[in-house]
DNA sequence: CGTGGGATG
DNA sequence: CATCACACG
């Protein structure tokens, strides 16, 4: 869409006041343009006698109630949650941890927690549901990206990073050995506003799915966390607009073809493999959540050998506290 | 203070969060600890058997009526109110605007807008009780600084600036010439933290005293606004501490003896010249307003030969929404 | 402690 | 529309 039609749309549609400040900065809207539904329910009365597209209530997904046994009856013995917190110190004041307490997952894992270790809050530091807590932070940037694992009983072995200097000064992946698995939690770099950073992002791709491939030859893995892209149309509300938008361009999409063709599977479209409207992100911008206009970016995926062990895969669509929702895996390792 | 004796300051009386948080990035504490009186209701039960300093009842500043009239009988016919917003956007969310229509100025200068005119919110650009609104902003740094002036009546003349390109890039003056006097708001430059500001802060008080005087030449004025010094030990709670922090340098204070001397007067201290505990800013730090450790920074200050049109010099120390309160000055034009 | 911008998402 | 770090006060 081009700056033009935008600004038809604009006009059309009685904007709100967020996309309104957008478009005063000038640039920059195409992108999220994309994910904004027109919404008039700020707009005057609908004039009489011209078209006007209704408000439309939004179509919501409803997670069903969590599977607790494998097919072949064999109960969960692990529970895993992970959440994109877009800023741990604010997540924490937003109450996100008693949402926590509530879940109680064997092991939390959490990305963009924005947040240098020794900033962080009390709260979580001394937390007595998980003694052994890892945490990786961006060397650079303070305040950049950052992921973290919390669990319940200690693993064999943690690691950080993928063992490739360029990609591991941003704190975005942890690996966790236990006795039958491994598990991964990364935060996928994001491809940028404009793409600037797509380049980076497909020699990621690569050596990352390399990083996962050779831990999946010792013991099959569990990777969990925000991979930054939306893999099919149905992954997100507005496929048409986003193309070329970071998260959904086809080399993103791509890599994550390929990483299953490296023989992985995606635990929640194989359960769930034609639910639409299933997403853990939203932007903050043009009331997205409330119209769930979203995409799915967070993702368990699982060594395919692993799937007789797959129980449940959930969304956690109305738990608040980040522009994602936190997702949980029941497994049995 | 040096660092350790402000260590054993913050170990010995129970310090609360914002300091400790300010203790955790290391410096620049020194220069603030001289505004903060020890504040221990925050702190465990006194410890018996120790000295503990009281919290002390904080010593209150009750400004009195004002006085409508001159000394000889003259009754007042206008009224300036001048305010450091500490930026202009959060203090309108404040309300501050509702205050201004309660005080009804005649004309209301403005310090610290913190806004370039084209993001000024529309609920003042549209206020109706000013017709005649006057913006100065900084150049290079958005969010720096800036001045306004908003009448009631048009001034015969506006200009920005003191006419010399090195000061006149950040907002930091205007002048209106009205048919008996010139008026003049100043945002007048810190001297900084350490004082890194401070050679370039005694040019301007020298540059800034020579326009002031060529003006006073033509037409008695009025000056008005954060003039960023505390002149005398009486104008700040703590004199003896903040000897070498910015706005109570010997340099500084020299300079408004030196504007004084060339003929002008401090209005509010020729009319209280004993009054203590008077102050028109508080740093946000460690609850100083609530204890009353201030300064008197912002200023009503007149070409001697309109001390006979004086009514009053008021501090509304009562009006919240900045770090600084408002001064209102009654006067015969 | 609180305001602004700017980078990033 | 949010997060955070930073500059400035």
């Amino acid at each position: 869409m081009n700056t033009w039609s935008l600004r038809l749309l604009l006009v059309r549609s009685s904007i709100t006041r967020g996309l309104a400040n957008m478009a005063k900065r000038g640039k920059k809207k195409e992108e999220e343009a994309a994910d904004g539904q027109k919404d008039s329910s700020a707009a005057p009365p609908a004039k009489k006698g011209k078209k006007e597209k209704e408000p439309e209530a939004p179509i919501l997904y409803e997670d069903p109630p969590d599977k607790l046994s494998t097919k072949d009856g064999r109960p969960a013995n692990m529970k895993i949650t992970s959440w994109n917190l877009d800023g741990l110190r604010a997540w924490i004041k937003k109450k996100g941890l008693d949402w926590v307490r509530e879940e109680l997952p064997d092991i939390l894992c959490l990305q963009e927690t924005k947040c240098a270790e020794k900033s962080l809050p009390q709260e979580i530091t001394s937390m007595p549901e998980f003694p052994h807590k890892y945490w990786a932070g961006s060397e650079g940037k303070e305040g950049y990206s950052g992921v973290a694992m919390l669990c319940k009983t200690k693993p064999l072995n943690v690691t950080y990073g993928i063992g490739k200097e360029e990609h591991d000064k941003e704190g975005r992946v942890i690996t966790a050995e236990f006795p039958t698995f491994f598990l991964v939690t990364a935060y996928v770099p994001n491809a940028g506003r404009g793409l600037v950073r797509l380049d980076y992002r497909k020699t990621w791709d690569v050596d990352f799915r390399g990083y996962l491939s050779e831990l999946d030859q010792k013991k099959p893995l569990v990777l969990c966390g925000d991979l930054n892209v939306a893999h099919q149309e149905i992954d997100l509300k507005n496929p048409k607009g986003n193309r070329k938008n970071a998260g959904f361009t086809a080399e993103e999409r791509e890599g994550f073809t390929q990483l299953l063709s490296a023989g992985f599977v995606d635990s929640f479209r194989e359960l769930y493999p034609e639910q639409e409207n299933a997403y853990t992100f939203w932007t903050y911008m043009m009331n997205s959540r409330a119209k769930n206009v979203g995409w799915r970016l967070d993702y368990f995926v699982l060594s395919r050998r692993l799937l007789p062990s797959l129980c449940d895969s959930k969304i956690r669509n109305t738990a608040m506290g980040s522009d994602h929702c936190p997702i949980t895996l029941h497994i049995v390792v």
